[in-house]
DNA sequence: ACCTGAACACCGTTCAAGT
DNA sequence: ACCTGAACACCGTTCAAGT
């Protein structure tokens, strides 16, 4: 009904930055010194101004946040070229989304609602969808099957990410090793028995193997 | 080669609380008020005592928390009769999981790396490589196996808390209807042709029926 | 050994005022 | 409309001293 606000000319004080220059800003302060110092004020600081002067241009920090991964997503989730095969298309733009968000690596503070992707990768989601329903399943299908891989991609990732934080912790990696050599086999066999194996079996990139397996169960349920 | 230290007795000035008072203290924080309020200064003034004093019992809040999540993982997940079917008690381990970290809405926060799970939830890691095992997979492919499982889980749990959070504003569930209203459906076709029920299909719990095909699959592969 | 008080070096956000 | 300054109501953690 109404019609877009017709832009406004001159009315009052004309900004100083734009909306656009608090993302820039913000991603190569991420991108400098990580997303922990990525405060309000540090950005404000290094725009020039004054932490106030932000909330004219995003909400909150958590607005900003969203904004930066749909950036970051925006540029790094380029189409490219996928398979033909509907298979092979599925698991390639899965996978092409696994790595833009592994080589991302604040992306766990920021998270990782399903509709935040929607925005930015919703190419790949269309090409996830349109290669489950050419191999057979039916829409509704297509779009669950779209979340299980969704949820695996996004548990591969958050699980990846604190494992790495943590390893720098090196005390926490002595007391897994600990528990584990540690395991009574009469209570807990098979895990006594793979003992220190745990750590090296556990540190393998399983991604795509995991995701492969998934694909072929959501194909077996869609076709039985 | 070192004895364990002998207990030393009266050395010192005695203890005006301990550390499982302090997790204690926490967690009726945290259940009551939600675990943005979880403070040391809060849970200080909680236990009558200063901030600095918690420092002698968790080496820091990172610490603290990892103690709390271990401590509700110790309560919930206690054993239970699982099927006898191999199969069967992996759904069922897995699914145990899942429901204990489903109803502890501050996980996301505290997040789940692999090892954080491995200290309380043992039992039912044990039960899921086992029933892999029993299934016929190799050992190797059974941690390959669950690590797989757990990613969908935690991947599932992680997207449900952060769509909670976020259904809360308002706002951008209505932007993501007008972004799902507004495809072109020349260029995203399936997207286009989904709309408005993409909201009412991601609505759906599809985490059984997701970890089902996931373990079908890592079957298939194993057996192939 | 355990606890306290004061301080350091920060946060995100609101409010009232300026241009 | 956009920006500023000052303030509010907090943080986690360190340090030096007390018992």
């Amino acid at each position: 009904m109404s019609p877009p606000p017709a832009p406004r000319k001159t009315v009052g004080r004309p900004p100083r930055f734009s909306r656009q220059e608090v993302v820039d800003t913000a991603r190569r302060l991420v991108d400098a010194e990580g997303v922990d110092r990525l405060t309000m004020r540090r950005l404000a600081a290094e725009i020039g101004s004054t932490p106030m002067a932000l909330y004219h241009h995003v909400r909150n920090k958590e607005e900003l946040l969203v904004l930066l991964l749909d950036d970051y997503a925006g540029r790094t989730l380029r189409r490219r070229e996928l398979p033909a095969d509907p298979r092979e298309r599925v698991l390639a733009a899965a996978e092409a989304i696994h790595r833009a968000l592994a080589d991302c690596p604040w992306i766990v503070e920021v998270l990782t609602a399903d509709d935040l992707m929607a925005t930015s990768a919703l190419w790949y989601v269309e090409q996830i969808v349109d290669g489950l329903i050419a191999c057979g399943l039916t829409p509704e299908q297509a779009v669950h099957g779209y979340r299980s891989l969704w949820y695996y991609t996004a548990g591969e990732i958050v699980v990846r990410a604190t494992a790495a934080r943590r390893r720098a912790d090196s005390d926490r990696a002595t007391y897994r090793e600990q528990v584990f050599a540690g395991l009574d086999p009469a209570e807990l066999p098979r895990l006594a028995r793979l003992g220190a194996r745990w750590a090296d079996l556990t540190a393998e990139d399983t991604y795509p193997a995991g995701l492969r397996a998934l694909l072929t169960g959501l194909l077996a349920r869609g076709a039985g």
